[in-house]
This record gives structure tokens, sequence and C-alpha cells, in this order.
DNA sequence: ATTGCCATTCTTGTATACAAAAAGGCTTGA
DNA sequence: TCAAGCCTTTTTGTATACAAGAATGGCAAT
């Protein structure tokens, strides 16, 4: 039958080709990031299509994609907007991720496997060695790899891609924080506490300081708002 | 400027006109959870084009559009597949849809305003008085205006999106649950625990109740794995 | 008989053409 | 001067045509 072979396939090729739509969607996700398409922006199919020199079906399918994960806003007949968050939404979103962080943190408390717990070592051994050196950049990387070996840890799967989804989304907010002069020192001293907390299988201890960890409060609220440009609406 | 115009039609336009692509989005999500596409099935885009009279470019769309909420998975040039959740992967939405739940409660018991209290007593009220008719589907409605209230007291939209994005990708799982003999009247009485729990402002209280309101455990587990098919892989 | 290769047939991905709807501008009337 | 209605232009939504890749079946070689 076909969809069995279909199957096999699939399975044997983890590394599947992409299609243009894909490379297009993110694309354009990095030019919104990166400002280039501003806020309340109209994003023009015939434009962009001639700007990736595409035709505009797998610019649409772009579109549809950034439409799903919150970039862009579609309404029908209308065209798709840029759509990025104001500050409100912004606290918001840190709020559900330090909350589905603490959840994991939680459950990985009672739930880590020793060679886990040896994985969070390690990866926070890492963001120490980088720390020392100053480079924002590698210590957003290892920090990231922190935090996805804890939704790992969490044992629930589906956890896991949420805390992703979300994370990825509030990536290039994220970034800007650690600029903060000292805020790299201090994230440091709060993974301590979370390794601590989990290494004594004390989930809420646990919960709480990564929750500390996450969410946008004093300092660190000031920062974010600054970095948003005074949107007019 | 033309941007300014649609920003102010937009706004005016609340129902907007959906697109045909919207629509059969909509339909196929139907025809999966009611069984029509089995687990893992390949969904053909001409069938579908026929199936609904029109071309394929909506079709895709709208499988697109069902690949990002999880309920088909899309292998690039091999076509898109029915991806029924297993045993493993509901337990694991059941969980997370607790565990959000808990938040929205722990953070409505600090910021439930009176009115919005006031409301979810009428909800619960309401709810009660089904029970006593004995009505699933109606209780099943009326159970989620009440979730729904919860989720909007969380105080924080986007939690609130998130936990409906849940509820409803959870639906037709949640439903079936209820049909178990007596699963009303406790449910009921777990909700006037987490009335209660809220009403004295205790978050942790509120959370633990509405945690063992959605989470799946003992006979509830047993009836919920009971209903999948042992799907052959 | 089985395995590997090739060709045919389908299916998906992309481009283009067409239809429908909205935006912008113009005219006309007060 | 302003507003309302109509017409033109622009833009989105859908259909169709075409290209590229994958599945299937047959054939040949071992």
């Amino acid at each position: 039958m076909a969809i069995l072979r279909a199957k096999k396939a699939y399975a044997k090729c983890n590394i599947m080709e992409r299609r243009r739509a894909d490379c297009i969607a993110d694309d354009l996700e990095g030019l919104i990031f990166d400002g280039t398409f501003a806020d309340g922006e109209r994003l023009d199919e015939v434009q962009l299509a001639n700007r990736f020199s595409v035709s505009r079906t797998p610019v649409r399918e772009a579109l549809q994609r950034l439409t799903q994960s919150g970039l862009v806003e579609q309404i029908p007949r209308r065209g798709v907007f840029v759509r990025q968050p104001g500050p409100v939404e912004l606290l918001e979103m840190f709020e559900v991720m330090a909350e589905l962080e603490a959840v994991c943190a939680r459950l990985a408390a009672s739930r880590i496997s020793d060679e886990g717990f040896k994985n969070l070592l390690d990866a926070n051994k890492r963001c120490k060695s980088v720390v020392e050196a100053q480079d924002t950049d590698t210590y957003y990387r290892e920090n990231e790899r922190f935090h996805a070996i804890l939704y790992r840890q969490s044992g629930n799967a589906f956890l896991e891609q949420e805390c992703l989804r979300l994370q990825r989304r509030l990536q290039p907010f994220r970034r800007v924080q650690l600029r903060v002069r000292g805020r790299m020192s201090q994230s440091m001293a709060e993974h301590e506490a979370i390794v601590a907390a989990i290494g004594d299988a004390d989930g809420e201890r646990a919960a709480e300081a990564i929750r500390q960890h996450v969410s946008v409060q004093g300092e660190k609220f000031h920062h974010l708002i600054a970095r948003l440009k005074p949107a007019a609406e």
C-alpha cells in the first residue's frame, strides 16, 4: 500500500527537504523580528513575491504560517498586517512562559532521571563558563539549552513542545534582556537555585525559583518596555 | 491612506466574512473528530477538492491550518496524514490543560473582580441546574462557559487564548468523559470547591482544586483509554 | 525467486490566470 | 466646502496549468 511505503520513507528521512514556502516563512519571521517590517504594516503579497522571486502562492502559504504563530494578523479580503505585541501582551506572554516553566520545574523535580540531572548540571556548568567570558550571545544559546533540558525533563513531551514554541516566540525580546549589565551573573545565580531545588526534589521551590527567573519584574520590566517603540495607536 | 481605512473597517466589522478555506478547515476538523478520516490516513487534496467542490487551493490552505493546530501532520512532498493523539499524548495534553487551568485559578483568586466572581457563581449555578436535569450536552456547554470565565478572570488575555485553544483541541475527548455515570455530580462538587477557594482568595487551594478537576486520574483514566481504538502501528 | 533499476503514473509544489471584493479617487449635488 | 455615490484601480481569493518529485509496477539480472 502506498501509505505504508510513505511512512517508511518518512521514518528514514529525518532531514526532509523544505519547500520554498517554509524558507520564506522563516525569512519573513526574521524580517519582522529585526524591524524591517514595522508594526501595523501591511505585507503586500505581490511585493513579497517579487522580493523572494517566487509567485504569490508560496508567499501566501508563508503568511498563513506566520498568522498561526501570531506574528501577523490576517484580515479576510483585506490583507495581512504585522502585529508586534504591545507592552501588555508581552508581559502576559512572559507571565505564561514563567508559569509553564514553573510547571516543567515542578514536574521535573520528581520525574528527572539521574542522567537528565547530569545533563542539567552540565548545561549549567557551560553557562557558568560563558558568563565569565562575558559573551552574551553564547550565553543566550547555552541558557536556552539549559531551559530546553528542563522542558524535556518535565516528562511531558506535549508540554515540552508548548514551551519551545513560546520560547521561540519570545526569543527576540528575551535576547535584549541579557544585555542589561549584571543580568548574566544574576541569571546564573537563579540557575543555581533552580538546580539545587530540583536536586532536592523540591518541586514547589524549583517552580518558584524558575518563576522568579523568567518573570518580568522590577528592573527587567523597565528595560523591556524601554525597548518597545512608543507605538502610536 | 489605505491602511487606515482598512483598520477602521476592521474595527467596525467584527463579523468578518469567512473564506472558503476557513469553512473547509472547520469541516475537515469535524470529519477528523468524528472518525470519518482514520488515524494515519492520507488526506488526498484532489479528493477533498472534489468533495467540497472547490479547487485544490483552498483545500491546501485548510490543510495547512489543521497542520498548525496539530490535527494532521504534513510531510513535504508526500502529503498530509491524520494524526490522532495516542493515549500517552492525550494524557500529556490533559496534564498541560490541568496545569494551565491551575495557573488561571491561582491568578484569578487574587485578580478576580466582584463582577467576575458574580459571573462565575452564576455560571456555576447554571451548571447545577443542568445536572439535575441530567442533560450531558447542555452540561458540557455550561461547564465550558464556567471554565472560560475562569480563563478570563486570570487577567491574562494571552493565557486565556492558550487555554481556549487547548480546550478546543481536547473537546472531543472531554465530552466522552461526562458520559460516565455520576461524573456530572462529581464535577459539580469540584466546581464548588474551586469557587469556594477563589472566594477565599486562596490561590493555591483553587489551583489544586481545578488540577484535580481536570486531570485524568483513577477511573477517568480507564474510561479515557477505553475509548481509544487499539491503534495498529 | 529476489533484488535492483527504470519508466510510468500520481501527487504535491509552484506559477499564472481569472473572479470577486475592497480601496481610492472622482464627480455631482447640496 | 463637504458628503455621498459611482467608477477605476488595486488587492485578495480561487481556479487552472505546469513542473518536479515520489510511488508503483514491470523488467532484467543474479
